[in-house]
This record gives structure tokens, sequence and C-alpha cells, in this order.
RNA sequence: CGGGGCGUAGCUCAGCCUGGUAGAGCGCACGGUUCGGGACCGUGAGGCCGGAGGUUCAAAUCCUCUCGCCCCGACCA
């Protein structure tokens, strides 16, 4: 491709929306162009990236026995009330109308079509395992989009349903597609890791997730350098932790005591004013569910997941109680809630953390009181069964809950893959069945593999980029060469130019990599520049120059490092860094 | 949804407080000089100052409404 035919703008400043490092790239680069809040234009040379992205998407989703279709974006609103979707996907599907009043959707994911789509083809055990996938655009109405193409509204991205008899079968098709994205995340050259996820709107039984390491990520990570658990700090299980400090002059006694403590609403203000070890105080917050109030106790350094809590509570979502709703449930104002003496309402669930504590204080229900030497057993467990759950948040020095050495460490990362095992959540109710070995009418066990093609382009450029511009993995690199023709008015520089642009495409065209010559009638800074800041891993320059000696000059984006060959040399010197 | 901020040339922004004929840099076009890391000089094109309404002799500027965009938050008792 001639630079001087092909469509592509680089512009000195970046727009002013774009925030993260990625998005001021891909516009500065010319890569990509905001439509609306979260919409985007692919320019071209962007495009080019997607493609080879997705094409490295196909070819391993094929090898790992998935085969494509192509799914319609717009749904019918039936299907997703039959999975119970409709009303629990909330605002961020995006509804519409037709001119008949029939409603309709814009596909945020595609289990409810492929599902349809199944129950209606496949009747036997036989015609399974079933792995189908396609790459297509999404709808997801974000609250807040933001990041450019990392957290966009309307995004490309690949998905894939499996089918299989029985939960064995599952098993194999889950294993073949985290295979299968260990692959693709490792040949775009991108630093990964896998980590066990949270299920979320999807449902189902387990999952993982795949995250590009960047400190500009939006999720959080915890993971054991000892034993090699990961999980998504939304879902990081804790060991036991240590109980560091006594109860001090709060221990003994034949029950708890009412002290006061005037103003205090914070675990640390209550600690100071009492002169114990935040440890030994009990958090308790009152949430609003689905189902009414629920308590949650919490050791006082600790703070609540609410992801966790929300799936040990059930329902679609939970929110902190209004001042009103927890007199309501403590008798009490904010700020000096307890677990004794709850209104037998409300649903009280205690986390692991204050499992180990005795003697400890926490709120007493009663404005500017709490109360000191509690003890569950004792106090709380009388009136009601206790309840142990584990909803609280992993930190950084944390116990591995998994190995006895091991501590965690919180790192960020982009999630560009999450896979999930969904059972037969879907293929119950929306009644996806087939006839086993046994003659027995069976749903299907599925699993779902969700890959985020723009987020994984703008990820392999937060984790590749410096001060000149993009960096480019070469896989995703939207040329690989650029050859910079430095004086095209030189009809000595030219020629060799347009000979070596000839040689190049057909040298490199085997190995799936390409060329974009800048044969612009640009100054040789301009060039240079624009080259750096679209990121092509390999530079060819030709010009008056480096005819003289000897040839043309050949380097890397990545180091830098240049060395100049003769003409007839380059194809072999461009291969040889690639 | 709550809070904050911003909409003026293709891009980044000034002008607004204190109303009086629309500005700069980059980019673009043309001419000249340059030519290996975003050149310089000159000339020029390009704007219903997001939209509507109001106040005023007069509105980019003041007031009201509206649309769009960005950031923070939607959290710890």
């Amino acid at each position: 491709m001639r630079w001087s035919n092909y469509y592509l703008m680089t512009a000195r400043e970046a727009p002013r929306d774009a925030e993260v490092v990625s998005h001021q790239l891909m516009a500065r680069a010319g890569l990509v162009r905001r439509l609306a809040a979260g919409i985007y234009t692919m320019q071209p040379a962007g495009w080019r990236t997607m493609r080879k992205l997705m094409a490295i998407v196909r070819r391993e989703m094929e090898r790992a026995g998935a085969v494509e279709l192509s799914m319609p974006a717009i749904q019918p609103a039936e299907l997703w009330e039959e999975s119970g979707r409709w009303f629990k996907y909330g605002a961020e599907l995006l509804r519409m109308e037709d001119r008949h009043g029939r409603r309709f959707c814009f596909g945020p994911t595609h289990e409810e079509v492929i599902t349809d789509l199944v129950r209606r083809d496949v009747k036997s055990y036989r015609q399974m395992p079933l792995n189908l996938f396609q790459i297509q655009t999404k709808f997801r109405d974000e609250i807040r989009p933001r990041f450019g193409l990392m957290r966009g509204r309307e995004f490309i991205m690949k998905d894939a349903y499996s089918f299989d008899a029985d939960e064995e079968g599952l098993d194999r098709s889950y294993q073949a597609m985290y295979d299968a994205y260990s692959r693709i995340f490792e040949a775009c050259g991108l630093e990964y890791s896998v980590v066990e996820a949270d299920q979320g709107a999807i449902g189902g039984s387990s999952s993982h997730e795949f995250m590009v390491l960047a400190d500009t990520g939006e999720s959080a990570i915890a993971s054991c350098a000892a034993c090699g658990y990961g999980a998504n700090v939304e879902r990081a299980e804790v060991g036991t932790l240590a109980q560091p400090a006594e109860g001090g002059g709060n221990a003994g006694g034949d029950g708890p005591r009412r002290v006061s403590t005037p103003g205090a609403t914070t675990v640390a203000e209550v600690a100071g004013m009492l002169e114990v070890d935040r440890t030994l105080v009990v958090k308790t917050l009152i949430y609003e569910t689905d189902d009414g109030l629920a308590a949650v106790a919490i050791r006082g350094d600790r703070e609540v997941n609410e992801v966790k809590l929300l799936n040990v509570l059930g329902g679609l979502g939970l929110r902190l109680a209004s001042a009103e709703q927890v007199a309501e449930a403590t008798g009490g104002p904010l700020g000096f809630s307890g677990p004794v003496g709850l209104s037998p309402e409300v649903r009280l669930v205690v986390d692991e953390s204050a499992r180990a504590l005795a003697d400890f204080v926490c709120g007493a229900n009663a404005g500017d009181e709490h109360l000191v030497s509690v003890r569950w057993d004792r106090d709380v467990a009388g009136a009601r069964p206790l309840e142990w759950v584990d909803v609280m948040t992993a930190e950084a020095a944390d116990p591995c809950p998994r190995c006895s050495a091991g501590q965690l460490r919180i790192s960020r990362g982009i999630e560009v893959g999450h896979i999930f095992k969904l059972g037969t959540a879907y293929s119950e109710s929306m009644n996806c069945t087939f006839t086993d070995e046994q003659g027995r009418l069976r749903p299907a066990e599925m699993g779902c593999y969700g890959l985020g093609i723009g987020r994984t382009a703008a990820a392999a450029i937060e984790q590749g980029h410096d001060d000149d511009g993009i960096v480019w993995p070469v896989p995703l690199a939207p040329f690989t060469v650029v050859l910079s023709s430095l004086d095209p008015g030189d009809e000595a520089v030219r020629s060799a130019a347009d000979g070596l642009y000839e040689e190049l495409e057909a040298a490199l065209a085997p190995g799936g990599f390409d060329v974009l010559y800048d044969d612009r009638r640009e100054r040789p800074g301009v060039k240079f520049k624009d080259g750096d800041l679209v990121g092509f891993p390999v530079r060819v320059v030709v010009g008056a120059r480096s005819l003289r000696a000897g040839g043309a000059e050949v380097s890397n984006r990545q180091d830098g490092e240049r060395e100049v060959v003769p003409l007839d040399g380059v194809p072999q010197a461009v291969l040889s860094r690639l």
C-alpha cells in the first residue's frame, strides 16, 4: 500500500476527551474516531489491526473445533423474556420497538439466540459436542462508557457457545476454549494472566477471565506467587486471617456492656475513643436487597465486597440502606449499628473475618452508644442462627486461600476475555433438550466464551507504547513495515524505493506481513514522527544519504536499533527482525 | 441517577467576569526558501461562537430552557 493513496491521517494533538493513553494514541494515529459516547469508527489502519486480530482468533477457534456463524444483532423481546433476562439484564439492554410496536433489543450477547437455534436443530447426543462462534458487533448501554475502545457501548466481540451432552463434555469444551484463548493472547504477543472470576449477569457455575496486565486496567486481580492462585478481586477468597490484637480491658464479664461513644460513627473513631485495635471492632452495614433489609457484620479493618455479598444474598442488586431504613432495622441512627438486637425481619450474615473475635466492640443500635465485650455465641446466636459467609474484599498481603505459604498480591489488568461454564441455566429455561443414549430427554450443558476485539487492541497499546507513540506487537500492527522514501524528488531514490517496495511486498506476503510505502511528499521529520506514532514494528528508510552509505537503513520501532544494508539484502534483513 | 466541568475554524485553545464589526497556534491551499526527527517567510480560504427563547439600541459575552460531550461518584455506618 502506498501511503499517498491510503487513508491514514495523524494528528499532533489528541482530542480533549481522550483520557487513557491507548485512546489518545489511537486517535492521534488516525486509527479510530469517536462518533458518539462509546461509539467509534474504525478508520482503515485501525481496522487492519482489528482484522489481523480477528484472523488470529478465527484460526485458533477453528483449531479448537469451533464453527463460525453469524447471528442477528437485533433480537426479539420474546426470546429474552423466555430466558428471564428481558427484566434481569436491566438498563444496559438497549430496547426498541419497530413500526408495529413489536419489541426488540440490540444484542449485548447471544445466549438466547444461539440456544433458540440449537434447540431447533439438535435433538440427539450424537450431534454433540458443538461449539459455535461469531465475531460481531454488540451493544451494551453502559452507564458510563469511557477510555475509548476499552469500555465502549458498541464494540466488536468474538462470542462462542458450546453444547455438550454431559458435564464431562462441558469440562472438555471449556478446557479447549481455555487453551485456545491462551494461544490467542500468546500469539498476539501480550503479557496476560488467567484468573478466577465472578459470573455476574451471565450466570453459571464457574468462569475464568483473561487479563492483559496493565496499571491502567479497570480490574483488580489478587494473585499468589507461591502457588499460582489468581482471582478477580470481585471474587478472590482470603485465607484465615491472623487476629493480631487481644480483647484487652474489655475481656471477660458476664455480658455486653454499654459504653458512651458520642459522635463516633466510624470504626476508626470508635477504636480510638475506646483505645482498642480496629480488628476488635465489628462493623455492621445495613443493605437494601430485593428481599428486604439485610445486615452484614465484618471485622472493623475489613471492607465488604459487594459482588460477593450479592452472590450470598441473591437477587439482582443491593445498595446501602438509607438512614430511615437503618432506623427501621436497628432502632438506632446511622453509624451505631450492631448485630445485637436487630429486628427479626432483618437477615444477618457475618463475615468469616469476624469469626475468631471474642469480647469485641460493636454498635449498640442506639445513638452515641457502643457495646463492648460482645460474644457471638452468647450474645448474638441466642436470638438467631448465625450465618457465616465470605464477603470480605481481598487486600494485599492477605494469606493465600489455597496454600499456607503465600501472600496475596494485588495488581491491575484489562479483562480481554471471559469464559463461563453455564451448565443448564439457559437450556432449561429455554427448553433446549436432546435425547441421550438411554432415550431420556435432557437439557444441554452449555458454555459461553467472550473475547473483546477492540479492547484487546487497546490493551496491546496500553502495554506497548512510549513517548513517541504506539509500539505494536508484530502480529497486530496495521502494517508490519513502513518503507520511507526521504527524497521522492530524487530520481535515484525514487526508483530504488519503488523497487524495494515491490521486493518487500513479495518477500513479506508469504509470512502474512505487509508494507506501507511512505511515498508522500513530506519532509523526513514528518515521516519519522508519523511512523513512530502509528508504531510500525520495522522501518526501512531510503534516501540520498542512505544510498551513499550503501543501501537502505533498517530499524526496529521497539529498540531503535538500526543498520544500513545493501538494497538487495533489505528483504532478508527485515524478515530477520520479525 | 447525583456532583463538577466543557461546547468558539478540521484539532488544541484564548476572548465571556466588565455586552459594541470573531482571535491565536497547529492543520489546509498557493508562492518562495528549505530538505535525515513534526522547517521558515509571505499570501489566502475556512466560524448562524452547540440549539431555542429572553433582556438590550446592540449578545460569543447577561438570563432561562434544551441538546451534546468529559470527569468524579453512585460505597463502608
